[in-house]
DNA sequence: GTGGAACGGAATGCTTCGTTCCGTTCCAAT
DNA sequence: ATTGGAACGGAACGAAGCATTCCGTTCCAC
């Protein structure tokens, strides 16, 4: 479905846009909008013909990112062996990068109606995963560890894109094998609420 | 040794200064001069005259934690079981909150000579302390991936500064579980070069 | 040839700091 | 008491940085 000229360039824009908010956000949440526009080679003008304010965009991004997220929980779903089921959403989700999203960008923009419910959507499909893979976890963990898990892989970030990824893998595979050992650990796991003081406070 | 007057608030100031910096600053790194005046119950004034910039100051934290990452690694030398020195350096320096001045401070100041030795020392005292670790690692983890651990750890954080200590131990804990435990590692471990990319290029 | 959709990017106006300056307070020595 | 200066607090200044707006230009479709 070939558009030419204009139309096409204007397509084109839509995806460059998205790719380079989600990249120079993520570097940088309070990065100027001018530089989304300059890593997408656009105008200033071609973006707010799209986003009419900062906020608007980040919140899409955002969104963007949850959906990914809920994705990932449905993907690994079906798999029928539960640790495998667990370990693979989590690997999905740190090489997806969606955590940066809910780290980095929480508190840039007030929340949909929409965002709030499919957050709670992601939030149950994750707790099914952890549930089906605590039998093979030590004691004591819960989702909000796991989560907590996720926001360290989101810390490692080298320059290069693709050597993050693998040195995010790495890391995930050492606390994979850490969440599988015996042992007691200091303190109560985290609880939801612990988790979500960046967002805005109702 | 107490002095009366303005002495006596002199030197709680000097203290008060640093200590409300290194909350400011380490919450976030860009926050304004003003915030830590606030926060210290100190005029801006004061804290001028103390430290003729932003960026003093920011060196001046900065290098007492350095200072403070080496004396975790004296401290954990004389220790005799490898294992426990290993582990107990890792928790001293997390507990010490060490890491997230590297992690967050770093390129908001040019590095003195002496921060650089001093760098270079910390760096020396942490190799050896992994080395007498490295027999019960598993294979292929190397000075960099500590490194690495120690950045995941920093990323934890809960607005109660107590609990944050306790969620980090914890997450530690799992860590060096992990750490533990046998099987292959995805990709090649990180490099010396890959960790000090937020440093300014020499 | 022409109207309008989409562009690029300069210009605007405002906010956010780092830093300076100065009037005030407090102590110690006269 | 008086007073010189050390230390304060915080208002004020000026430089940036940024979100957003505006407008002249380009490119198609008709």
């Amino acid at each position: 479905m070939k558009r030419p000229g204009r139309g096409e360039q204007a397509v084109r824009n839509n995806e460059a846009i998205l790719t380079a908010a989600r990249e120079i956000f993520l570097a940088d949440p309070r990065a100027p909008v001018a530089a989304v526009a300059e890593r997408a080679k656009v105008g200033i003008g071609a973006l707010y013909r799209r986003y009419p304010s900062k906020e608007e965009l980040l919140r899409t991004i955002c969104h963007d990112g949850l959906r990914t997220f809920i994705a990932e929980a449905e993907r690994a779903g079906p798999e029928p062996d539960d640790w495998v089921a667990f370990a693979t959403f989590l690997r999905g989700v740190v090489r997806a990068d969606v955590h940066s999203l809910t780290v980095h960008l929480a508190g840039t923009f007030t929340p949909t109606e929409q965002m709030h419910a499919d957050a709670v959507l992601a939030s149950e499909l994750a707790g099914r995963l952890v549930e089906r893979g605590r039998p093979h976890l030590r004691a004591e963990i819960g989702p909000a560890d796991v989560t907590l898990l996720l926001e360290m892989c989101a810390a490692v970030r080298v320059p290069d894109a693709a050597r993050t990824a693998e040195l995010r893998e790495r890391c995930l595979t050492i606390l994979l094998d850490g969440l599988r050992a015996d042992g007691p650990l200091p303190g109560p796991p985290p609880t939801a609420a612990e988790l979500n003081w960046r967002w805005p406070k109702a």
